[in-house]
DNA sequence: TACCCGCGCCAC
DNA sequence: AAACGTGGCGCGGGTA
């Protein structure tokens, strides 16, 4: 069953209920329609989501609909985000010949504007909200929606229909975490600024600890004055020094021999520090002992999320410290081990490397059955693999792996070599690359045009070069991003039925075990101290169902490694 | 004053 | 060791 939920003018709600499609007739599923006051929609949520077979709610955009019920203590068990599958069914290659797909751009094409959605979050409540592309019928789209997904192969209906469904619960579990919040100790934050800067200043003011830094930058390059925040002053001063720097970059320095650099990389960690993660930052982002960013599903072209507002998924360790459980409550840290390698591997169904994964270690297997000789040379092997490296150790070890290894190298090689080529290339559920832009062809046609000179032809290699390790890149990382989601929602259903079962069905959120952290293949949820044991049998549970979920019986393991803390700081 | 962009660094 | 993927964000320094 599902329920299409649509906002109409005034304080209307327009409700309609969907059966299930018969499998194969062209018979149009029974629809049974109302409005109801908008004031009664929790209420009507609510008791829907305690029968026994809750629906699936259709909606425009999770990000409008959900904050206001969860403020209201109303969770949902799942539903559709029409935005988001949209925004998939109009891309993807197994969908590419369906009416969604070949109609002109429309408004459910039209990007959010997100300050939008930030007031329905703040208000809880979107109805006062003048939103966009009132003419969207969301009936009609998810009609729009169901046709495009049933006209594709049935390999591409079962994936496609999971990755629809991992999507939209991956904004379920988005806006689920932005309201419990990332646990945060504003005063043990403090504490790690102190013993680190000196004692606390005012914006503007360098604290006395790295002014002290900075007197032993000056006194080693013997000037009386100096801006390291400003990467040409410092590259002018570096070299009046006798220091023959190109630029200013860390990795740079740290090869050149001379008595400023350790005091300066000490000045630019500290000053990052400062600046990205200092007081300024906590005043702006922990409220109440929580911190909330915004999470971004699909917001990253290959499918992962992103985040906007605070650098959520940028947390230096540095502070991780101040992340700190409530009294009574630990966090369970659980972390896919070499996600990517093993993503692979799986889609490439190399069993050589399968081998190597046994374990929970890959690289180390890889060592163990004698394809590299060092476990730093196979992670580095690897990675540079699926980004395509050519050049350095990577480079160099590439061969070796592809002797080891040929149907894994195989497989990133064709991906690169679609790209090379301007194609479109898919995940393992079906989520599919962009093409290359005007620009690109323009290039491309310019190099293979008669008389193209060397500088067009070698302009448009490394171009095409570029886009192929995008592409390499994509079905891999997009891939991870898959398994990662349904992990996440695996973790996510059973953890409500754990509150369920535990504290009563209609527990909320923040009263039992819940997800509060999500980092492309590491999970945080906070959890009080008795049911830590339970959770982290249901973390391994959802991993190996997410396992099985995208590559059926193809024998590759997806160990997580867990750590149970109080500071986040402790879990690696 | 508001915006834009390159730089540099954090995360995976 | 150094150039090979996806991002967010703060800063300096420029321009409208």
């Amino acid at each position: 069953m599902h329920i299409v939920l649509q906002q109409l003018d005034g304080a209307r709600v327009r409700v309609v209920h969907l059966e299930d499609r018969p499998t194969s007739s062209g018979e149009p599923p029974p629809v049974s329609e109302t409005t109801i006051p908008r004031a009664d929609l929790a209420a009507f949520v609510r008791r829907l989501e305690a029968e026994p077979n809750p629906p699936r709610w259709v909606w425009d955009d999770t990000t409008l609909w959900y904050p206001a019920l969860l403020a209201v203590g109303v969770r949902v068990a799942r539903c559709v985000d029409l935005r988001l599958s949209h925004n998939l069914l109009r891309n993807a290659a197994f969908t590419a010949d369906s009416a969604l797909a070949t109609a002109p751009a429309g408004p459910w094409d039209e990007v959010l504007d997100p300050r939008v959605a930030q007031r329905a979050e703040a208000v809880g409540t979107l109805f006062d909200l003048d939103l966009p592309g009132g003419e969207r019928d969301p009936v009609a789209e998810f009609t729009l929606q169901r046709d495009a997904v049933d006209g594709a192969t049935p390999q591409g209906r079962s994936q496609l229909g999971l990755l629809l469904a991992a999507e939209s619960a991956g904004a379920l579990i988005a806006t689920e975490m932005t309201f419990a919040g990332l646990p945060w100790d504003a005063e043990a934050h403090d504490r790690i600024l102190a013993d680190a800067l000196g004692p606390k200043v005012p914006p503007g003011v360098r604290p006395a600890k790295l002014a002290a830094v900075l007197e032993e930058v000056k006194a080693a390059l013997g000037v009386q004055e100096l801006s390291p925040e400003s990467p040409g002053e410092l590259l002018k001063a570096l070299q009046r020094a006798g220091i023959n720097a190109t630029s200013t970059r860390q990795w740079e320095l740290q090869e050149i021999e001379h008595p400023v650099i350790e005091p300066l990389l000490r000045y630019k960690k500290l000053s990052r520090l400062l600046t990205a993660n200092g007081w300024t930052w906590v005043e702006t982002w922990v409220k109440n002992g929580r911190f909330r960013p915004t999470y971004v599903p699909g917001g990253v072209v290959t499918g992962r999320w992103a985040s906007d507002g605070g650098g959520a998924l940028q947390l230096p360790h540095q502070v991780r410290g101040a992340v700190l459980a409530d009294e009574g409550w630990r966090f369970v840290v659980a972390d896919a081990a070499q996600l990517e390698p093993r993503i692979l591997t799986a889609m490439s169904g190399d069993r050589a490397m399968a081998d190597a994964g046994r374990g929970v270690d890959l690289y180390q297997g890889m060592v163990d059955v004698g394809a590299v000789d060092t476990r730093p040379h196979a992670k580095i092997a690897m990675l540079g693999a699926m980004y395509g490296a050519t050049t350095g150790e990577s480079g160099r070890l590439l061969p070796r792996l592809t002797r080891a290894f040929p149907r894994a190298i195989e497989f990133v090689e064709t991906a690169a070599r679609a790209g090379e080529r301007g194609e479109r290339v898919s995940t393992r559920l079906g989520r599919t690359s962009p093409l290359p832009g005007e620009t690109w062809r323009e290039i491309q046609s310019a190099a293979s045009m008669e008389g193209a000179n060397a500088a067009a032809t070698q302009r448009a290699r490394m171009e095409a070069r570029s886009w192929g390790r995008f592409t390499r890149n994509f079905v891999v990382q997009g891939t991870a991003a898959e398994w990662a989601l349904c992990w996440m929602a695996g973790l996510r259903t059973r953890l409500q039925a754990l509150a369920a079962e535990t504290v009563g069905p209609a527990a909320a959120l923040t009263e039992s075990a819940h997800l509060v952290f999500f980092l492309h293949d590491e999970i945080v949820v906070h959890c009080p101290e008795h049911q830590t044991e339970r959770v982290v049998a249901l973390v391994r549970e959802a991993a190996a169902e997410a396992g099985r979920l995208i590559f059926g019986t193809a024998p590759v393991e997806f160990p997580v490694t867990t750590a149970v803390v109080t500071s986040y700081a402790d879990a690696k």
